[in-house]
DNA sequence: ATTCATTTTTGTAATCATTTCAATTTTGTT
DNA sequence: AACAAAATTGAAATGATTACAAAAATGAAT
């Protein structure tokens, strides 16, 4: 699915500069942060300010199109697969990488001791395999 | 376990500002930020810097007798309980509450896809019983 | 097409959590 | 008591994020 068709759906209208970030984030898989997607797209849309990528990431994590990552204690992930899965923070590289939802990928409980689950995240740190090797 | 003993564990020098920090974790889980506990703390402790609580914190995490939580995206909270559990944060009132690990409790895996872990966060965010009844 | 209202974008300035850093104080050892 | 090392402190700097108001773009109605 595109990122006109993802924004359309969601009800979000979509600008260039909208469907420039959600097309990002849909072909980068890297869960960039504010900065990285407003240095990426900055030379092929002049006008760009970094206030319109903190809007529109605003308005896609409040419509459901994308999701916020606090695994990183300073700055803030993006990730347009808002499936549930998990994440895995390499301590030496800083990168982010997807995982499978550990156990419970199917079986994602509403509630929990009576509170409502509207979000799950699964952060992971460590090592990654990359890092390891040298 | 006092906040003494675990500080002394751990080859933590416990000094005045160390114990105060430390035994305000222990006896307050609500998963305090650098604020809330800085304000618990300064009129015992009149000398107390907010610099010092940030250092105290940092050495704990280091340490391995507190560990950060990334929940809230506006602050960083804080938890003396490092035994593997999840934690839930009700975006109404904000309050952070503990849950147990959801499934492998006891089955944490030390590798997933070549990377090597070393800690596991699990956030659940929605609305808290108690916010839920109102 | 033109007007007008609404929405979106933009840049600057403000906010606020956190870090840096150097000076001071405290602590432990001789 | 004297000294070195460690801890604390406060002020200033940093840096991500937000607030805000002006400018630009869009869409609907005429």
């Amino acid at each position: 699915m595109n990122a006109r068709q993802i924004l359309e759906d969601a009800g979000v209208r979509p600008s260039v500069q909208r469907l420039a970030v959600m097309d990002y984030l849909a072909t980068h898989k890297t869960h960039p942060t504010v900065d990285e997607i407003y240095s990426a797209l900055a030379p092929s849309i002049p006008t760009l300010s970094k206030t319109t990528v903190y809007n529109t990431l605003k308005l896609f994590v409040e419509n459901g199109v994308t999701q916020m990552l606090t695994i990183d204690e300073q700055n803030s992930r993006y990730d347009a697969d808002v499936s549930p899965h998990a994440h895995f923070l390499c301590s030496k590289c800083g990168k982010v990488y997807d995982l499978q939802f550990v156990d419970f990928a199917n079986t994602l409980p509403e509630e929990i001791d009576g509170h409502a689950i509207k979000e799950v995240y699964q952060f992971f740190k460590g090592i990654c395999s990359c890092c390891a090797e040298k």
